[in-house]
DNA sequence: TGTACATCAGTGAACGCGCGTTCACTGATGTAC
DNA sequence: TGTACATCAGTGAACGCGCGTTCACTGATGTAC
């Protein structure tokens, strides 16, 4: 059964959708292809009228996805945005959260469509903090956020790895505590 | 065949070696029993012998392997503890590197054994990191500690992430830097 | 505008494959005498 | 110390299962007249 154009093209957003929450909420090698379309509203069968294989799927769904902030942030929004990354809220919904943090150890390991997209998704990561990121110069700066970012990522994949609450919190605080230092004006 | 009762017992720490090694380089998933057994010399047959699933064999090969510092270090050796985990050579050689690095993201999605295992593992990293971390006080020194820790294991897993091998090594020296400055005497 | 037909998105059965796990069998070990 | 036998670690074939992928078919879409 045919299906408008329109159709295929809400179709294919919607598998890209359900392929993002569920490949950061499992893991790739957790989640089927027939999950995914299942999830989209959709059979297996028809996947690969959208995608060559798993592995451009994988490509595609993250090239589009974005939670990194897209421009400079000034102090206040900084904080904000340290904030809620670190949050429990984000360290319990990997599913609506950061790739960096559900996906990197996959991506390092896996095919090199995933890893390309996304080692251009953490240098704009990199270079988004970098505007307002503490330091008199922007080498200074940059190398700042991009410690930012590794103890962001860290923190949080960590604290979802703890089986113990107070230990998860622990170092979820702890990152918190290190990022308002290391940004607050010098 | 039968085999003598010091084989049994070389065989088994074989058997967890090639675990630890081959689960880091390439994931839990990654790697089949099958494969661990012929890395210990084996076949894949004599594996449950040994171990009850391959859930019980992951839980026992990072219960007893340990890469984080056993006792407190002074400040010339973590500065040397932090250069050597934050190196290329560590970023080049997971199967031989940090566990947390390597199977951070499997274990939180994994069965609770590893999980578990690994917090345990992760608190005692924290500690062994507190003794000689900056801070006035002992809660100081530990969310010290533990922020540190998120940086180091989060700089690593991005830097094996990164395909780009200037992002990299930038985001590997950035992390160098700031845990230097964190970690000088206050 | 209405009809006839070519197109093609979606379906569901089927494929080959590798995986974790089981099991009947083998033959060296280690014990009982 | 030497022999006879029970034990049991290791082997390799086999199991069921879920996976990624393919394909013949269906029927709604959209075009040509």
């Amino acid at each position: 059964m045919k299906v408008s154009r329109e159709q295929v093209a809400e179709n294919r957003q919607r598998i890209l959708d359900a392929a993002g929450r569920l490949f950061r909420e499992r893991g790739v090698e957790g989640v089927s292809v027939a999950e995914v379309m299942q999830a989209a509203g959709l059979t297996h069968g028809a996947f690969y009228g959208y995608f060559a294989s798993k592995d451009d799927l994988l490509a595609q769904a993250f090239a589009v996805l974005d939670r990194s902030p897209e421009t400079a942030l000034d102090v206040q929004a900084r904080r904000t945005y340290f904030d809620r990354y670190l949050s429990d809220g984000h360290r319990d919904d990997p599913g609506g959260g950061c790739c960096f943090v559900a996906l990197a150890q996959d991506a390092a390991r896996g095919a090199p469509p995933l890893r390309d997209v996304m080692t251009q998704r953490l240098d704009e990561f990199v270079t988004a903090l970098s505007a307002g990121a503490d330091g008199a110069d922007a080498p200074t700066r940059r190398r700042n956020a991009a410690a930012d970012v590794a103890t962001l990522v860290g923190a949080v994949v960590l604290a979802r790895l703890a089986d113990d609450p107070a230990l998860s919190d622990e170092i979820l605080a702890a990152a918190r505590t290190r990022l308002l230092k290391t940004n607050e004006a010098a």
